[in-house]
DNA sequence: TTCAAACACTTGTTTAAACGAATAATGTAC
DNA sequence: GTACATTATTCGTTTAAACAAGTGTTTGAA
């Protein structure tokens, strides 16, 4: 079912609340296709983004904060989301000596390969629906960042 | 801060690959954005778009058989969903009598008057960050559109 | 130097989400 | 008309989100 037949009212206020809740089914449309990948690996978004993170920097230590800052989807409960990455043997965490409010993390060699693993799973599902050229794909980009202002 | 910041690689495995983790950061930028408005309003957008589907179709019944094939994000627990809804007055439901599988519902008075009011304060939201014209609104809908095929 | 404020997380508790199993009503094939 | 599958929703249980309050650490000022 797609996007305009989903979408109740026929008539939107406006050309950009049209395209506000296109961005939403959208959304909604990726987590239905990509759902199936995270269960296999029993992964959720929020994990695997903190992970895709923790590889950004590795293998520096990056603080809890700095993670924070960076998730798409600001967990209040990032403690609690590391204990179980953690006791699954994917990152390793320790207090900061230099200043010890801090809890860094880093990936282990075990989160490393979870990462090899899981992210062309991600890539064939995006691939299988991706119906756009390289240009039409940055044009869309340039739109969402202009869109934010 | 902005987008490409946020995104530690510098270098996407390509343009589409990009524009769909724009899509999801833009997704958790809107949810950032209206999170005020569904809080002073005690709602969740799961909530919002079952009563905006309702509304949809008012003054009919409708089936939550129905309710969910159209939900953005179908809850698999819509029952207890819309009990909290009835339980504040929103909402009625009632078993249809010609198919006496099926629990119908609709907006109650009280559940018209809570849409006429959060209606127009995300649509403020909304305009505090459009800025796109109307033709470029519509050029990335259609994008979206055909990103998915 | 000592005390308050700011910082960086963590923990407790309430609440809802997720998943699967269960219930009930209806259609269908014999 | 009886058994069986299908449909439509609900319930039970496990799990994780959300929010607020709490703990330990550092900084800065009197």
């Amino acid at each position: 079912m797609n996007f305009e037949d989903v979408v109740q009212q026929p008539r939107f206020h406006s050309p950009t609340q049209k395209a506000m809740l296109n961005i939403l089914y959208t959304y909604h449309w990726y987590v239905e296709h990509t759902k199936q990948v995270f269960h296999d690996f029993d992964l959720t978004m929020q994990q695997f983004n903190v992970l895709r993170i923790l590889r950004g920097r590795h293998p520096e230590w990056v603080s809890m904060s700095a993670v924070k800052e960076v998730m798409l989807d600001k967990s209040p409960d990032l403690t609690r989301l590391c204990d179980r990455l953690q006791l699954r043997g994917y990152l390793e965490r320790e207090t900061n000596a230099a200043n010890r409010r801090q809890v860094r993390a880093r990936l282990t060699p075990a989160g490393l390969e979870l990462l090899r693993q899981v992210g062309p799973k991600i890539g064939e599902a995006a691939k299988a629906w991706s119906h756009l050229s390289d240009e039409e794909a940055l044009q869309l980009s340039h739109l969402l960042d202009k869109m934010r202002g």
